[in-house]
DNA sequence: CCCCTGTTTGGTAGCGCTACCATTCTCCTG
DNA sequence: CAGGAGAATGGTAGCGCTACCAAACAGGGG
């Protein structure tokens, strides 16, 4: 004597349901939904009718637990509220919003160790893709990476030996090419201000660094860094820290363009003549920095294709086309402003 | 004859593992990891100690599937890249990030008929809370939220009629305040600013218009406003529009701080002095307010607390202490500086 | 000493879906 | 026309967990 079926899961309708109203096996349902192609035009229509019928909703629970791998996309990013990521998680929620996956996010907050933390939730969980933002995970981080069974896709740089696939552009480039456009604007005390010096800072420093050395103009005492969190604020106090080492500076490139914000307000607030005085560039272009007074120099970073693109080359691994070029560059450009025209 | 088990899952330990180990029943298991007060201590050691040695993980879609029940929290905004409600975003995620609670984000677009889309997709999932950003949602939305049979947390207002519980301030009064705020200062022809007037710009516009009419300082010409994206630019651009109907404008409300920002440049570049000529006041003060030059005026608006809040309040639902207060308005702070100076 | 209550533990039967294999039904080849 | 390949469909048996109930055990009152 069987009892009689108490729905637990609250009365909606399941693929049993579904198979019963359209007169085929469950499977066969499962099957039209996953798989179109494998089922004859005529069920499929069947199905169809009697998905819409019953307002049908597959439970992704189970079919996580049935197939042994959830619909999800994990993504780690250092970072919520900074524009430059929040633009590369846009870029990847468009990417995926009319496909089956979802998106797992979490917030590494510039921590190696939580990033590790964070893994270790997410990758038992069988995710259809992982991507994590930088090149420079634990060790501990990166065996679960390689090891999570899934494509995973490294985004925000270039390097030599991603874990399996890397999208972004070279921040040494980016530091050395704002760099040089100063030297070649005229300016000469060129110094260099950043705030939270993570893994990507530091490459953008060291190519701030070459393009001097190479110009014969570099001397530490024209970098000033801190290990705080970047904000415009900052930025106005550490510049104002960076003229008191080094009054004859007459140009920076700064690290972001929170920072270049801060800057910019400094020299108006000390009436120094912007570009005359001080050149100013910054990093990323953030959409602000061209509707500046003066308008600021900046390098262009492609954050949101990024993110489609990181997207692009998971679902591509997915269904077993893996991309041959395991490394994109998408490079970035530097937008001269009036900030640097001398 | 049972077929050897083929563990697709992969072969990590499953519970039935942990409670082999430790000599328990799966179920003890169960309870020990989600109710410790009804398993006696020394089973609770011992079940420990077995879960730490497989390092066991519970498979949440299991969970879930077993329980009718996801450890999920459903969060519905309308941007992901504006600061504001990143910052709301921020908050629910340090809320959460030690529980056993996920978060399922999804970007609305400032479209109802989106919102109504995802919370299609969510609340069949069975939720353990959803969190949705403003209280304008369409008809549809309200019902899937009525019946989403979970507590439900609408968040950045204030309204007498919340669909469960409600965190967030008084747009209106936002607006009347910051706009008080510069008819006190002295100034009179009084201009706002606005892109993208969503359901909360709509409140603040009104809560400036009551405070002009109040004063006798009304006038519709005032108002520019366009359904564009906010942004910088749009800020001086508007700005601009503005001054062209209204050449006798002595101070602009912007309805949000990047217009504001705009309007900044706008005057930098027209050299009209602020606050003498123009006095600007934005809203949520947003961090770069301060560090502008001169530093402009603006409503501060606790979006990280929103977030912390909202989520504090569907946690004791959950638990059953279902706070009494369903309404909390956590207001908001005029933070005058100088560009309001006069 | 038995019954009753309350506490702690365990067994069974699913939750809704899909992997795996079996079956049926073509249609082609020799 | 038998035999075999291939396409379309279905049945069965789980995936790992928890709801539900039953059982075992202790302690207290009559």
């Amino acid at each position: 004597m069987t009892k009689p079926r108490s729905r637990r899961g609250g009365g909606r309708p399941t693929i049993g349901d579904v198979a019963r109203k359209a007169g085929v096996g469950a499977i066969t349902v499962s099957r039209a939904l996953r798989e179109p192609e494998r089922v004859s035009q005529d069920l499929r229509r069947q199905i169809q009718a009697a998905v819409d019928e019953l307002g049908y909703v597959p439970d992704p629970n189970a079919r996580a637990l049935a197939s042994a791998r959830a619909d999800v996309f994990g993504v780690l990013v250092p970072s919520l509220t900074n524009n430059v990521f929040a633009e590369v998680v846009r870029g990847i929620y468009d990417s995926l919003s009319d496909g089956p996956f979802r998106v797992q996010l979490g917030n590494t907050h510039y921590s190696g160790l939580e990033e590790e933390r964070l893994l270790q939730v997410f990758a038992p969980q069988r995710p259809a893709a992982l991507i994590v933002a930088g090149i420079d995970q634990t060790p501990t981080s990166r065996k679960l990476l390689e090891s999570a069974g899934c494509p995973v896709v490294q985004v925000m740089e270039t390097g030599p030996d991603p874990v399996d696939m890397l999208v972004g552009f070279s921040h040494f480039d980016g530091g050395r090419t704002a760099t040089e456009h100063l030297i070649e604007a005229g300016y000469r005390r060129i110094g260099f201000i950043g705030a939270r010096m993570d893994p990507r800072s530091q490459r953008r420093l060291a190519g701030y660094r070459a393009a001097m050395e190479k110009a014969g103009l570099f001397d530490p005492r024209l970098i000033t860094t801190t290990p705080l969190l970047s904000s415009v604020t900052l930025g106005h106090e550490l510049f104002r820290d960076a003229l008191a080492k080094m009054p004859a500076l007459d140009g920076v490139f700064c690290n972001n363009d929170d920072i270049a914000l801060g800057v910019l307000f400094e020299c108006h607030r000390a009436a120094l003549d912007v570009p005359k005085t001080i050149g100013i560039v910054g990093f990323n272009d953030l959409e602000m920095m061209q509707a500046a007074f003066p308008p600021l120099t900046s390098i262009r970073t492609p954050r949101y294709e990024i993110g489609r693109r990181a997207v692009a080359m998971a679902l591509a691994a997915i269904t077993g086309q893996r991309p041959e070029q395991r490394i994109v560059d998408l490079g970035f450009e530097l937008k001269p402003r009036e900030s640097t025209a001398r």
